[in-house]
DNA sequence: ACCTGAACACCGTTCAAGT
DNA sequence: ACCTGAACACCGTTCAAGT
């Protein structure tokens, strides 16, 4: 036997975020995991229910560590919404795993969801539709430059510059 | 021998079309469409190159056929916002293969991209930086929509109102 | 209690072989 | 020119069997 004392649920948290993080969500199979974790892929059902419960886990952390940097940021308008580009744009994988596949909702700490989402309409200070539509601004904005829509010599910084002149109307 | 003619390009391409729309993204195999064309996977690639081609068919259709319902809508800003968002509505498989995948744009017909940016920019009747805001703002307020990531008790009309008002500034 | 190999139903793709 | 079966390297998941 390789291991004495097999994976806990720690580690497989841990081998699940860093593969995420270094080679992306296509790259988080219950094979490459339990590679990294010197074990056979079904060995992992003995600790978690499928593959859903790893991605809810990192869907969980990524919301919490995106809360986290908002909360850090300066108490502008300007500061929050840079730093919203800021975190996306440096945990690229993260914020996918939390918007471009499906929120397991069932499997998530209660009250994250409706937590961040207060967060955001508190941060706007004005009501929930406008709230809504902040967000929509920031998501679309990240989320087409992440996926390489804006042309190569698209001037982002001045485009966010342009998008925080609207959030006050 | 089922088939006599075999299926053309075009039944390949009008095939894929129907079982994206049918079934979505990712029941789009070679596999299923095989079968709804009475051949085996193998024998598509006498006819494609791959999966990416269809792909491309498809982005370039979806991407033409939008550029089609922003057009014929009617010309004030918010006839143009409320059409974005109810042909992404109405079409949210073709919306997804365009945006949610990458642009395989060495195999889209020459300009396409481009033209559908340009006309993006010219009905915002400003600059780059602005277009490109309001793109985000579109963008980013249907994926969330289609994502089901606004709480369901959300009014999205109002909140596109709102929205629409951003527009202005 | 934990790990394993074998298996099932999937994927995209290649290729030698048939007509 | 077109289609095929078999194969390769992948998926998530189940399950009987081992320790």
């Amino acid at each position: 036997m390789a291991n004495t004392s097999g994976p806990t649920r720690e580690r497989i948290f841990s081998e699940s975020l860093a593969l995420l993080e270094s080679k992306g969500l296509a790259a988080l199979s219950m094979r490459n995991l339990a590679d990294r974790l010197h074990i056979k892929a079904p060995s992992l059902y003995k600790h978690v229910e499928g593959r859903d419960e790893i991605i809810a886990d990192l869907q969980a952390y990524g919301i919490s560590k995106f809360a986290e940097a908002m909360t850090a940021a300066k108490n502008s308008k300007r500061a929050k919404a840079l730093a919203y580009r800021a975190w996306a744009i440096k945990n690229p994988h993260l914020y996918e795993v939390t918007l471009k596949v499906p929120l397991l909702r069932d499997r998530l700490p209660e009250g994250l969801e409706s937590g961040v989402t207060a967060m955001i309409i508190e941060l706007t200070g004005k009501d929930h539709e406008h709230a809504r539509a902040v967000w929509g601004l920031m998501h679309g904005l990240v989320d087409l430059e992440i996926a390489g829509r804006f042309p190569p010599d698209a001037d982002l910084d001045k485009t966010w510059s342009r998008a925080i002149q609207m959030l006050n109307q």
